[in-house]
RNA sequence: GCGACCGUGGUCUAGUUUGGUCUAGGACAAAGGCCUUCCAAGCCUUUAACCCGGGUUCAAAUCUCGGCGGUCGCACCA
């Protein structure tokens, strides 16, 4: 029976330390993994491929928030709510269903607003049973997704979660930002950073873990102008969707199309997000993931976060899971600003001037104050004038327009009438506007592109296994082998071996074993290139290069290794132009 | 979380049916040495395992129960 490549990646990893089980020697724990010494560097050099695409090369800019965030954060951004689930069981087949949905399914309204007992209770009084077999339901318990801790001592403890996405640190300190960053949209800030997600049963190995590197990218924009001027340079660029069309027809044909005519047809909502989606792939294709294995699906209403306006998932087809998500790109909307702002009374809108000050026609509100104390005495006349002057003035002019009275919400009810206020419409100058920014959001899963890059890279050659990552990926950049261990050979190595460390290179030296055996050493971790010292380097000071792809080997002078290896992992070079072919 | 199958050195595995001969065998890898040779060569030496915990038994890798982990199916995965 053969290996899948699952297994074998798997199988490297623990052999040659690029990820492995945490926690092994205590039995491990699902959903955890481990990097090691050169899984993390694969992820490193991965994350900065990712920060020189989307954080430097678009003049954006990178944070790092908290992993630990009081429970207030996660009640607004909606966590609390839309992350709990409230759980039932059928004790007769076992099978567990959301209380929630059982509820909605017959017919009864905001289920999901309702607490544990209420829901048990019309479960009970609607005696709704297991829809597959008819049993009857067990209590029902909430499930958060969320891993809870306390803060502070028990007694004078607050309650706490571990993050289970980077993006809300954005939000929290986006005012901050905005200003230190001179307020300009649109603006994008990354976090790189570790989430948890208490997941009811991991399994895929690293592809569901509970606890990951993401990758979240909140752009702020203003919502009456979603363009990206840089869209111009990629808009002839073809994206492979597969649109929610298809898939409610049950079909999974991709459609290939320029961005430009999706952002003009209206398949994708708007350019910052087309753009950043073109990226997105150029981004997975540098990491050596072909186009034709990467798609672009277009989440189903109902499978959308409760944030999201529009979302396309970026999936990498996989060997044994087929296409995996390992990117989101949501249109997140004004969603999370707007419910921070309610929650927190801290007004995060941002000011933008006008190109001119406009000159605006504006019903301005002048109670009528000898009618009001008429009618509701001097007392409560000026308490009603303060009421007005802090309520919406448009709400106010449309209700007396429409019903002829505005009900105004103080201790009591009034009714104020026509008479009561007088509607003067002043010209006034507005110099800009104040609005909360809107969030696009493409959001990536570290871990699982770490995976499939692994999966891309790995090859099979002559039962030797061989890991092609793409050039800057390579977690070793170079192996320092002397071809024997005497006649001073040893010594030369090493002095090469210390002239290419200053150079900051990744170098490893090997002396042990035949030069075959440790030739398929770095074949197995990916080292692009092999220096061999031999007898003629005792005399020339020549080296010989050889390359993990071709297997072919050039000789060079020793001298222009720094030069020539700098510009070739710059791509500059290629293998066969670094010196004389042997 | 439920069900099925599974868990032996770093890796892959033999042994489990029928408890004892297993002081657990092999291959590969790794470490040291010899050899000095451009694609896992050879020779010598060494390190190294029955997932964890109960139970049955004179005796458990083997039977049994529980836990943990893995794979698959169901459910879950904004």
């Amino acid at each position: 029976m053969s290996r899948d490549v699952y297994e074998k990646i798997i199988n490297l990893g623990k052999r040659r330390g690029i990820i492995f089980p945490a926690f092994e020697i205590y039995g491990g724990v699902s959903g955890f993994f481990d990097y090691g010494p050169i899984g993390t560097v694969l992820k490193r050099n991965i994350e900065e491929k990712w920060r020189k695409l989307f954080v430097y090369n678009e003049g954006m800019v990178e944070i790092e928030s908290t992993l630990i965030m009081p429970s207030q954060v996660y009640n607004a951004s909606g966590h609390l709510a839309h992350f709990t689930d409230i759980m039932t069981k059928c004790s007769k087949c076992t099978n567990i269903l959301r209380t929630d949905k059982l509820l909605t399914d017959i017919g009864i309204e905001n289920a999901e607003r309702l607490k544990t007992d209420e829901l048990d209770r019309l479960i009970e009084k609607n005696d709704v049973r297991c829809p597959k077999c008819n049993g009857q339901l067990t209590k029902s318990e909430p499930f958060n997704l969320m891993f809870q801790v306390e803060i502070g001592t028990h007694s004078g403890s607050m309650n706490g979660f571990c993050r289970p996405e980077a993006a809300q640190g954005q939000f929290l300190a986006f005012k901050r930002i905005y200003l230190s960053e001179r307020e300009r949209l649109p603006l994008g800030i990354a976090q790189i950073g570790r989430c948890a997600r208490n997941e009811i049963a991991p399994r895929k190995g690293p592809i569901r873990l509970r606890e990951f590197t993401i990758i979240d990218f909140e752009i702020f924009v203003d919502p009456d102008n979603l363009s990206y001027p840089k869209i111009k340079y990629v808009e002839h660029e073809k994206l492979r969707l597969l649109v929610a069309q298809e898939q409610l027809a049950q079909s999974s044909k991709i459609m290939e199309i320029t961005v430009k005519e999706a952002l003009e047809k209206g398949i994708i909502k708007n350019q910052i997000l087309g753009y950043f989606m073109v990226l997105a792939s150029k981004f997975l294709n540098d990491l050596g993931i072909p186009e034709n294995k990467q798609r672009f699906r277009e989440a189903l209403p109902d499978e959308r976060a409760h944030y999201s306006q529009q979302t396309f998932d970026q999936e990498v087809w996989l060997q044994r899971w087929g296409w995996t998500e390992v990117s989101g790109h949501a249109y997140r909307t004004d969603y999370d600003l707007r419910n921070h702002m309610t929650c927190s009374g801290v007004d995060l809108r941002v000011y933008k001037a006008f190109d001119k000050p406009k000159k605006v026609a504006k019903n301005v509100l002048k109670p009528k104050m000898d009618v009001i104390e008429k009618d509701y005495g001097a007392l409560n006349a000026q308490i009603i004038a303060n009421l007005l002057s802090k309520s919406d003035h448009k709400v106010i002019c449309r209700e007396l327009n429409e019903k002829g009275f505005y009900e105004l919400m103080g201790q009591h009810l009034i009714k104020l009438e026509s008479k009561h206020i007088d509607i003067i419409v002043e010209e006034m100058v507005e110099s800009g506007r104040k609005f909360i920014p809107h969030v696009v959001e493409p959001s990536f899963g570290v871990d699982r592109i770490l995976y499939a890059v692994l999966e891309y890279a790995y090859l099979e050659k002559k039962k030797r296994v061989i890991l092609e990552l793409p050039l800057q990926l390579a977690p070793v950049q170079i192996y320092i082998l002397p071809l024997v261990t005497k006649n001073g050979l040893p010594e030369k190595a090493r002095e090469i071996f210390k002239m290419l460390l200053d150079e900051s290179l990744t170098v490893i030296y090997d002396e042990s074993d035949s030069i075959g055996r440790r030739y398929a050493r770095a074949d197995e971790i990916g080292v692009p290139i092999c220096i061999t010292i031999d007898y003629l380097t005792l005399e020339d000071d020549t080296v010989t290069l050889r390359d993990i792809k071709s297997w072919q080997q050039v000789r060079i002078n020793s001298r222009d290794l720094p030069n020539l290896l700098r510009k070739y992992f710059k791509n500059k070079l290629r293998f066969d132009q670094l010196g004389k072919p042997l």
